[in-house]
DNA sequence: GATAGTTTCATACAACTGTTTGAATTGCAA
DNA sequence: TTGCAATTCAAACAGTTGTATGAAACTATC
């Protein structure tokens, strides 16, 4: 095994290309020039440029998964195997926004990076984003616990339009500011959150079964 | 001038290849041994690949603006310039939901394009979706003399959020579909409209109109 | 210090990419 | 028909890409 140094210099500098630049127009060429090494030992150590991409992105993404479901083992073990609605999507949406938006200037090369992800989708990213339908599972069943009276396609709704705001904010964030002249602060992630997580709830409890109920007042 | 029988010929060939295949592993000669003409073709009528990408993105994503504002139109001409904001929402995400969804056999090739356009983001569609911005802001308006009492970063917050549970929800249709085993329909395309409209509404409508209670400063 | 296994290296490979070229062809007006 | 521009064509260009190779350098074990 010797030291990892060079796979682990490859990984560090993949990432930092990938995050500067994006997927599109960093070749294996840049990436070894920056971590120092030869050409051949992208290949050596980990089979194909797409199984670097694949390293990469699972490593960010497990670690993100890992927090999401620690908040959420937390908040239901503190609830008695059941949490409320909003602590739910807080840990489901968090941990996501958390590690992507953020003051620029202060951002780690691992959010960068995973903003990257999330605006190009290149192949081997999507093939394990697909595999990513159990994790959400869990969270549909601590949905359902917390929402029994709620049919499964709302809860399904729920989730994925709590997902849809947490990702295409972070995807289009540069465009939000610009549209809104910078009135939207998408440096304060706590406000970002926060505003996910009550439209979220407020898509999950209003009205009764049907989504075209008279709006309701949900907790802020 | 002749008859732009090569030209459309590569447009209509390009754009059900990229529908069909995607970006990535179309290229220039397959899309002239499709549509039947000579390679050096895409660069004499359009100058080069990217351009013709444009091309098509610029196409339907001009008819899709059109029928937004059609719809915009048509609803604040029938309020006297004020129009509810829930039709205001439909008519945001009313087009773009209808042309991407509905029954997938009976989907266009200009939808299927779309949706890889959307999953995809190659750089020239990238460079346009950012100039949208003007266009955005004509609903970004309407919205604000609907909702009179409401701040202009909850507007703002409001449209981003509309946009992401459409946008999301046609990128990730298929993992939706499987997530939920096929209970959420997805080719209920007016049933998807109303539920976005719907928990858009609520997030301009609920609470007070200070959703965002200013308790909190810069301090983090 | 010889040996076996791992890792690094320079280099070549093979294929594919979008684009250009310049000659051939076509269509149309005078 | 002639002339001229617009279009089409086959071919080559120029570059890049990820990957494979086989020898060299290293490392650790005996």
């Amino acid at each position: 095994m010797a030291s990892d140094h060079t796979r682990s210099a490859i990984l560090t500098a993949a990432e930092r290309l990938y995050a500067d630049r994006g997927f599109s127009d960093v070749t294996l060429r840049d990436i070894v020039a920056e971590a120092g090494v030869n050409l051949a030992a992208v290949n050596y150590h980990f089979g194909s440029k797409d199984e670097l991409i694949a390293e990469l992105f699972v490593t960010r993404s497990i670690a993100t998964n890992r927090e999401r479901l620690r908040e959420l083992k937390a908040a239901e073990e503190q609830g008695g195997g059941r949490a409320p609605i909003e602590v739910i999507l807080r840990a489901l949406v968090g941990p996501t926004l958390r590690g992507c938006l953020g003051p620029e200037n202060q951002r780690s090369t691992a959010a960068r990076f995973m903003i990257r992800a999330s605006i190009e989708s290149v192949p081997p990213i999507r093939r394990i984003k697909n595999r990513e339908i159990d994790h959400l599972r869990k969270f549909a069943g601590a949905m359902r616990r917390a929402l029994p009276e709620r049919s499964d396609v709302d809860i399904y709704w729920g989730l994925n339009f709590a997902l849809a705001m947490a990702h295409h904010t972070i995807r289009e964030s540069e465009r939000l500011a610009k549209l809104s002249e910078g009135k939207c602060d998408l440096d304060d992630v706590e406000d970002v959150v926060a505003r996910v997580v009550s439209v979220a709830t407020m898509a999950l409890t209003a009205g009764k079964a049907e989504p075209k109920a008279p709006p309701r007042v949900a907790a802020r």
